[in-house]
DNA sequence: TTGTATGCGTTATCAC
DNA sequence: GTGATAACGCATACAA
């Protein structure tokens, strides 16, 4: 109720300023939404008198009268704070880097973006009320089930973002998981002649590894390739503690290795090869390994990874581009966008590292993308 | 006005919520907001009524009735688009992780995160706006000049991250570049015996790198070293592909060059090095190269970068933390608070590689923080 | 061209 | 315990 900082009598509001410049507050919000015609002497007037009193429109009363708010929410899983390895730190950047685009756009569609971070066990409505707050809700990557999903749909404009890309309830904006792994796949197989594979799989019953797993599997089997059931032993949670550890417990095992490793993410494909070295074996020598997504490190790494990038950025962009058209209700809104990835070829498939490893990275920064496709 | 989505005839109000229940809004409002005392029975049947009809308080309203938004408004500069190398686009940017602090503070405190990212030339009024929809305002690092700092504080609670500490308008929230820079001379000049300097500055006028600056020349000067005028050309905006350019120019002067190019962050020592590579020149070997900040590459690079490690995340949680502390007028608000820095030596300065590189990337990743303060 | 009056959905202050 | 009802600050339909 009260101003709360101390800071005068509260702020001034639009009747100060209309006394200050003896018009009414019609004229007043007239000129500050360059509404109708009005004389330029009173225009300039009332113009003055928002200068004197530093006057600056009040967002609640605006939006409640307007009917509108130009917030965007965007909700984002937030990891245990506690399980926090340096790579899983780097793997945030995926979140940043499409909060960062999500930003970018909603900018400059004249929207703000109203952050929320949803920890696992989401526990409260916290996203629910995002509704309320917002025109529009972006759900970054599962944040909450597919029932609720749709329930929310139901009640506001919702754009999910890196998704499994099924639910109808909202409109989808993802990766093109399936053509990065086939290309992986081809290279895999067609220029390394592999054919022996193992699929390290994120967390069971996510749709990005169930997709990207599938996705790898039939086109190597296609192509004249084995791949080990995941039931193998060859599963871990998305995080390369999780890989390492799996790893291990295979190479204890002492069944044969498999020629190469595909993860379902760099994390994970980072666990396996710090598995690896710490039992003697060389990568990509003996086994070779790739990951998912492009990570910053991933280039860095020894051996750099060969891996799929995605677009985190433009991710955040075209969510913010679908919701707005959706807010607005445009009709040239695309139900569904899905965004290309590219496979980028490193050492870790075991192609030969190119003669200035790091030349590339004032650029876009692979050594090499791959050509096989174009 | 009209709902605008086509989502029915408008979400439900509390009025809705009372007249499914048989109650007043007034009751409505007590249950969802928990005030006095109310019949167990009416307030299930509120509940229920809340459920079936899946409302969601209007957030404007509450905010324009209560005088309270529980919004944190976080300003931020946001490098112009074109400029923005893939170092700049895929590390973990010191603001990227500023935001990830805040934005979990923030949630601790029953807050949200508006994030307004600011183009250089500022043009509109776009952080004065925040003031209307934000019950206090976080500007990070050098987003509006002091006058204007000034004439906010007087309409907002402000908190001022990573500026220079000076400004006695608002509260700052600052990490100790004065510490962290002196230890980086004292290795320098020390340990390593280097006595030609030259430091990279970064946009001109940001207090972080004025702060920086000084430190270094200072305490370098004082044990004897000497630091090259910045006005020599090394002088940036604090991205890779500037201190590049940069860099190259003064090579192509063909003066002679200083044995550490010490970088007011870690984006610009790495432009210092491709440029430093490009012009066959080696580092650490020929010239030695430092940065500031510490982020997540730095580690990984070739050669892996000296630098001073922030807190950058911890900057973000304690800016929120400030900035709740004055909008709710706790007496115990600290009006300033420093944040400790760390030296972290590994290769770029021309200390020895340890033995397993990598061995430390499962963990937090640094080779060795520097012992000498100890 | 400008002023008057009403409504936006809540919260909170009264009465009952 | 619960129900009317007056703000909150702004946008806007309708008058003038």
């Amino acid at each position: 109720m009260a101003a709360g900082g101390g800071h005068g009598s509260g702020p001034p509001t639009i009747y100060d300023v209309a006394r200050h410049a003896n018009v009414s507050i019609a004229t007043v919000s007239r000129v500050l939404n360059n509404h109708g015609y009005l004389r330029p002497e009173t225009r300039d007037r009332v113009l003055q008198a928002v200068r004197d009193l530093h006057f600056v429109p009040n967002g609640p009363a605006r939006q409640l009268s307007s009917g509108t708010t130009k917030v965007i929410g965007l909700a984002f899983i937030r990891p245990p704070e506690d399980e926090m390895s340096s790579v899983e730190e780097d793997s945030l950047l995926f979140t940043d880097a499409v909060v960062r685009g999500a930003e970018l756009a909603a900018q400059r569609l004249g929207y703000s973006l109203l952050l929320t971070g949803v920890t696992e066990g989401d526990s409260s409505n916290e996203v629910a009320m995002l509704t309320g707050k917002a025109d529009g809700v972006i759900l970054l990557d599962r944040v909450l089930p597919e029932k609720r999903v749709a329930a929310l749909a139901r009640r506001s404009p919702l754009v999910l973002l890196a998704g499994s890309g099924k639910p109808q309830a909202a409109v989808n904006v993802r990766v093109d998981n399936v053509q990065g792994m086939q290309a992986m796949a081809r290279h895999l197989v067609s220029h390394h002649g592999f054919r022996r594979f193992a699929f390290m799989a994120g967390k069971e019953g996510s749709p990005d590894s169930t997709t990207r797993e599938e996705a790898f599997t039939d086109m190597a089997r296609f192509l004249g390739g084995e791949v080990e059931p995941s039931e193998e032993g060859w599963s871990a949670d998305w995080t390369t503690a999780g890989a390492y550890r799996a790893t291990r417990a295979r190479l204890a095992s002492g069944a044969p290795l498999p020629q190469a490793v595909v993860c379902a993410n760099d994390q994970m494909a980072i666990g396996v090869l710090q598995a690896l070295r710490t039992a003697g074996i060389r990568a990509p020598e003996d086994v070779a390994v790739t990951g998912f997504d492009d990570i910053p490190i991933a280039r860095h790494w020894q051996p750099p990874l060969t891996t799929v990038r995605q677009p985190s950025q433009q991710l955040g962009s075209a969510g913010v581009e679908a919701l707005v058209a959706l807010i607005e209700d445009r009709p040239n809104a695309q139900r569904d966008r899905v965004l290309p990835t590219q496979l980028m070829v490193r050492a870790s498939c075991s192609c030969p590292p190119p003669p200035y490893p790091e030349a590339g990275l004032l650029d876009t920064g692979p050594w090499r993308p791959d050509s096989s496709t174009t």
